[in-house]
DNA sequence: GATGAATGAGTCTTCATTCAT
DNA sequence: CATGAATGAAGACTCATTCAT
C-alpha cells in the first residue's frame, strides 16, 4: 500500500465518518420537522458542522433526505432478514418480524416519521418513478410474504394471498408501533407482539370443515 | 319570509357554496402537495378565484388545510357510524367498517393523503395540544370498540383489548387502501374486505380448549 | 322651487351630511394609525357604512385623507383668524393664537396627529408640487406675521424678520400642544399660554440701549 | 494576536461595516417614504446588496428602522452634550444646542424626517411602552434643562419652568430646521441661530420692575 | 476541505379599488 | 344610491444553494 493510497484511505474512513454524523443529525431534523419544515441550517446547527459543509457530501436537501431515508431502511431490512431466518416456523417469523420493527422503531422515533410519511407518499403514488425509495419500499415484506408461501403450500395456513397476508402484519405492526409512541410505550412490549401474532396466526389457520366464509 | 331574510338566506347559501368549492379545491391541492409543498396561489387557481378570496373564507392556509381535514372526517366518521350501526353483529361491523373507508378513500385519494399524512402526526405527537383534529382523529374507531366491547361480553369472540382490536381493523384497513390506491385498485373490492373481515373475524374467535398463546 | 330642485336640494344635504359623517369617521382612523396604516374598512366600520360607500363621496384613500385634513385646516384656519382679529394688540394676537391652537388640538388630538404628520410631510419637501394640503400649511400663519409687520412698523417689538417670529410662535405652541396631549393635560392651560406669550413677547422688545446682539 | 483572533476580529470589523452601510442606506430610504412606504426591496437597492442580506444584520423592517432612528440619535445626542459642556453660559449652550441641531439635521435631511416623525409618534402616544427610542427622546434636552435650572438659581434668566424653557428652544429649533430645510437653506445659517438665540435670552430675562406678566 | 456570508426566488398575507346586485 | 364580495398587485420574510476566503 503507497502512501498515496494511505492518505486516501484515511481520507475515505474520515469522510465515511462525517456522512454518518450527517446522516444522525438530520434524522433528528427531518423526524422532527419533516422534509419541508426542516431547514439545513438546523442539520447544520444539529451536525455542529458550517451549512456549506453539508453540500460537500450531498448534493441537495432532497439528497440527504433520501440517504437518510435509505440508511435506516438498509438497517431496518438487514434486521428483519436476520430475525426471520432465524425463524423455524411461519409464527416465529411473524413474531420476529413484528419485534424487529417495534425494537427499531421504539429506539429511532425520529426515523420512524420519516419512514411513515416515505410510506405514505409511496402508498399515495407522490414518489417520482425513478426514485430510490421506492424499490426498497417494495421489498419490505419479501422475506414474509416467502414465508407465506411456504406455510401456505405446506397446509399450516389457509390458501390466502401471500402478499396480502404480509402486508396485513406490516401494516398492523406499523400501526402498533404508532400507538406505542404515542401513548409513550406504556403497555407491554411482549403482549403487544403476541397480541399481532396470535391474531395472525389465528385469523389463517385452516378452516375447519363447516365454517364458511362469512358470518 | 321577509325581503330582509330572503336576501340574508341566499348570501348565506352562496357562502356555503363557495366555501365548498374552496374545499374541494384545496383537497385537491393538499392531497398532491402536502401542506408545506401546497400553495395559496395553486389552490385559487383550482378552485377558479382570486388568491385574496381565500381569505374571505378562511384566515389563514393552516385554518382552510384543517378545514379540509375536518370536512373529510366528519363526511368519513358519519359513513362509518351508519355503515356499523347498520349492522347486526360484529362480523357484519367489521365488514361494513372496512367497506365504508375503502369506498371513501378510493373515490377520495387526495383526501387519503391528507388524512394520512395528519393521522402520522398524531402517532408523531407533532399535532399542538389544542388541534382540532385531535378530537376528531381519537374517537375514529369508537364505534368498532364499542362492538368489540360487547362481543367480548357475549363471548362471540376472545378476551383481547378492545382498543387494540379495533385499532388492527382500522389499520390492516389503512395499509389495504394505500395498496389498492397504489396498484390503480385493480383487486377485487369485495375480496380485499373480506380478507380482512375473514383474518380478523377467524383471529379473535375463542380458543378451543388446548389451544395455547404461543407456538 | 320645482319639486325636481327640491329634491336635489334634500339629496344634496343628505350628501353633505354623510360626507362629514365619513371625514369624521376618518379623521379618527387617520389619528390613530396613520396614512399607511388606516384602511379603508377602518373607516367603513367606524363610519357604520359599506366600505364601497366611501368612494361615492371621495375617490381615493388619498382624496378622504387630503379632504381630512383640509377640514380641520378649515376650522382651525377660521377659528384662528377670528381670534387674532378680535385682538387689540399683538401680544393680545400672539396669546388668542396659541389660545385657539391649543384649545382645538386638545379637543381634537386625532386631528393633531394628521395635522403634524402633514405638516412634517411639508417640511421635509414629501408633498407633490400640486397638493392642496400646501398652499393652507403655508398660509397658516399669515395673520400674525402681518401683525408682527404692523407692531415692528409701530416699533411695539424690534426689528426681527417676522416670518421668523410668526413661525417661532407657531413652533413653540406645537410643541406645547404635543407636550400637553403626551403628558395628558395636567398643567393648567392659562399658564402654559401665558408662557409662550410673556418668551415671546419679552423676546421681542425693542433693546435698550447699550445691549448688544450676542452675549 | 492569534490567527484566529485575527480573523474573528477581521469579521468583526466586515460586519460592522456592512451594517453601517445598511444603516446609511436605509436613513436615506426611511427618510425619504416613511416607515410604512419604505420597502425592504429599495433598502437593500440602496446598499446595493440582496434583500436576505439586510436580515443577516437586522431580523425585522422594525429593528433596521429602529437602529436608524438610534444611530443618529446616539450622534445627535454626542454632538449636543459636547457643544453644550464647551459652552460657558446660558446663552451660549443655547447656542450651541441651537447650532448643532441647524447643522446636524441640515447635513442630514433624510434623518429630519425620521427624527420629526418619530418625535411626533412620541407625543402623539404611539410608541408602545416599551420602545427604545422612548427613553432616547425624553433625555434630549437633558443637558439643557440642567443649564436652566442653574442660570434660573444664579439669577441669570427669570424663575420659568426649565422644562418649559428648555422645551421651547427645542421646538423652536425644530421648526427652524424644517424651514430651512424647506426652502432650501437660502438664509443666512448663523443669523437664524442668533434669533433664536436672542429671542429665548431676552425672552427669559429677569423683569424689570412694574412690568406685569400681562399685557 | 471547511466555512458562513450573500443571494434572490418563492410564499403567505394585506388591502385599495371595482362592480354586480 | 348603497353594498360587500371579489380582485390581484405589492411587500415582508425564509431558506436552499453558491462561492470567496
Amino acid at each position: 500500500m503507497t502512501a498515496q493510497s494511505a492518505r486516501t484511505s484515511k481520507e475515505e474512513v474520515l469522510a465515511a465518518y462525517r456522512r454518518a454524523e450527517l446522516l444522525t443529525a438530520s434524522r433528528r431534523v427531518f423526524g422532527q420537522h419533516g422534509f419541508e419544515a426542516a431547514t439545513m441550517d438546523a442539520i447544520a446547527d444539529e451536525a455542529k458542522v458550517a451549512k456549506g459543509t453539508i453540500y460537500l457530501y450531498f448534493p441537495s436537501k432532497q439528497a440527504i433526505y433520501d440517504a437518510t431515508f435509505q440508511d435506516g431502511m438498509d438497517e431496518l431490512q438487514r434486521l428483519s432478514a436476520e430475525g426471520i431466518a432465524a425463524a423455524g416456523n411461519l409464527k416465529d417469523a411473524i413474531r420476529a418480524f413484528v419485534h424487529v420493527r417495534v425494537s427499531f422503531f421504539q429506539g429511532n422515533p425520529d426515523y420512524y416519521r420519516i419512514y411513515i410519511t416515505e410510506k405514505t407518499r409511496h402508498l399515495t403514488g407522490q414518489l417520482p418513478r425513478r426514485n430510490p425509495c421506492r424499490s426498497t419500499l417494495e421489498t419490505q415484506t419479501k422475506e414474509l410474504e416467502d414465508m407465506f408461501v411456504r406455510a401456505i403450500a405446506a397446509g399450516d395456513v389457509r390458501a390466502v394471498d401471500p402478499v396480502a397476508a404480509a402486508t396485513a402484519v406490516f401494516d398492523i405492526t406499523r400501526g402498533m408501533v404508532g400507538r406505542r409512541l404515542l401513548s409513550g410505550a406504556t403497555t407491554n412490549e411482549a403482549d403487544d407482539i403476541d397480541f399481532i401474532t396470535d391474531l395472525i396466526w389465528s385469523g389463517l389457520q385452516p378452516r375447519t370443515a363447516g365454517e364458511g366464509p362469512r358470518s
